[in-house]
DNA sequence: TTTAGGCTACGAAGATTTTCGTTGCTTAGT
DNA sequence: ACTAAGCAACGAAAATCTTCGTAGCCTAAA
C-alpha cells in the first residue's frame, strides 16, 4: 500500500474536474455536466472503476449512489504538473512556465498573480 | 483539415526526449540511452511506429538507420501543457504554475528566470 | 398487483498502447 | 564460402483504457 496512486486518466480526470467543482453528485448529474456525452452507463462504469481505485467515494445509503472525488484536486494536480515536468521537460520548472505562457498567453492579472506567487514562494532551497 | 496531430503518448515521448537531447540517433543508442530497458525490439518498434506517425524522420540510406526528431520540442511541449492546462487546471495558467512549484520547487536561480521571463513576456509586442 | 422507469452490477467488445519473439537479410570475420 | 552477429520488419500477445448492452433490483404510480 503505497501512497504511490497511478495518475486519472483522460477520462477519470474529466469526471474528477466535475466533483471538484461541483461537489457531491449523482452517476446521473455527472453525466449531465458531461453534456450527456456517451452512455449513462459508459459513466456509471468510470465511477465504478474509479470507487474501485479509490479515486472517489460514494455514499451507498440510498439506493442512488452519491460519488465524491476521493483525492485532493490539488494534490492530483501537482502529480499531474510534476509528471509532466519530468516527463516532458527535463525536470525544468521555468521551461514549462514558459512553455506554459506561450500555450495560453496571460493577462495582466495573472502574470502579477504568478508573480505575487513567486515572492511568496519561501525560499525553498538554496540556489548554488 | 486540422493540424491536430495527435499527442505523443508516454513512451514516444520517452524516446522524443532522448532524440531532442542526443540529436540523431540509432535504434541502439536510443536503447541504451533508455538505460537498455525492456526489449530492444520494442524500442525499435516504437521508433517504427513513429516513423508511421511522422513523429520521427529517418536515414535509411545505411543499413542501421539513423532516427531523429520530426516533430519540434517547443511546439510539442506548448500542446502537452496546454492540453494539461485545459485538462486539469480549468484554463488557469497561475494555478498551474503554482502547482508546479510546489511539484518540484525551484532554486533561487529558476525563480529569476521565470521573473525575468514575465518581465518579458509584458510587453510582448515591442521589439527591442 | 402489475408495470414502467430509474438504478447498480456485470461482462464483454473495441480501441489503443506496450511488449517481445521470430524471421530473414546483410555484413564482417574466418 | 560459411558462420556469427547485428539489424529491420512483422505479427501478435499482453496490458490498458473506453464504451455500451443487458440483466436484475427496487419503488412509485396505476
Amino acid at each position: 500500500m503505497s501512497k504511490n496512486s497511478s495518475l486519472p486518466t483522460d477520462a477519470e480526470l474529466e469526471i474528477l474536474q466535475i466533483l471538484w467543482d461541483g461537489g457531491p453528485q449523482t452517476v446521473r448529474q455527472v453525466w449531465e455536466a458531461l453534456g450527456s456525452r456517451g452512455s449513462y452507463t459508459t459513466t456509471l462504469k468510470f465511477l465504478q472503476i474509479m470507487h474501485e481505485k479509490g479515486t472517489v467515494r460514494r455514499d451507498e445509503s440510498q439506493m442512488t449512489h452519491v460519488y465524491e472525488a476521493a483525492v485532493e484536486k490539488q494534490e492530483s494536480q501537482k502529480q499531474l504538473v510534476g509528471g509532466l515536468i519530468d516527463r516532458a521537460f527535463g525536470g525544468s520548472v521555468s521551461e514549462l512556465v514558459l512553455r506554459a505562457l506561450s500555450a495560453k498567453p496571460a493577462s495582466k492579472k495573472e502574470l502579477d498573480a504568478i508573480r505575487a506567487l513567486l515572492d511568496q514562494t519561501k525560499n525553498p532551497k538554496k540556489g548554488k
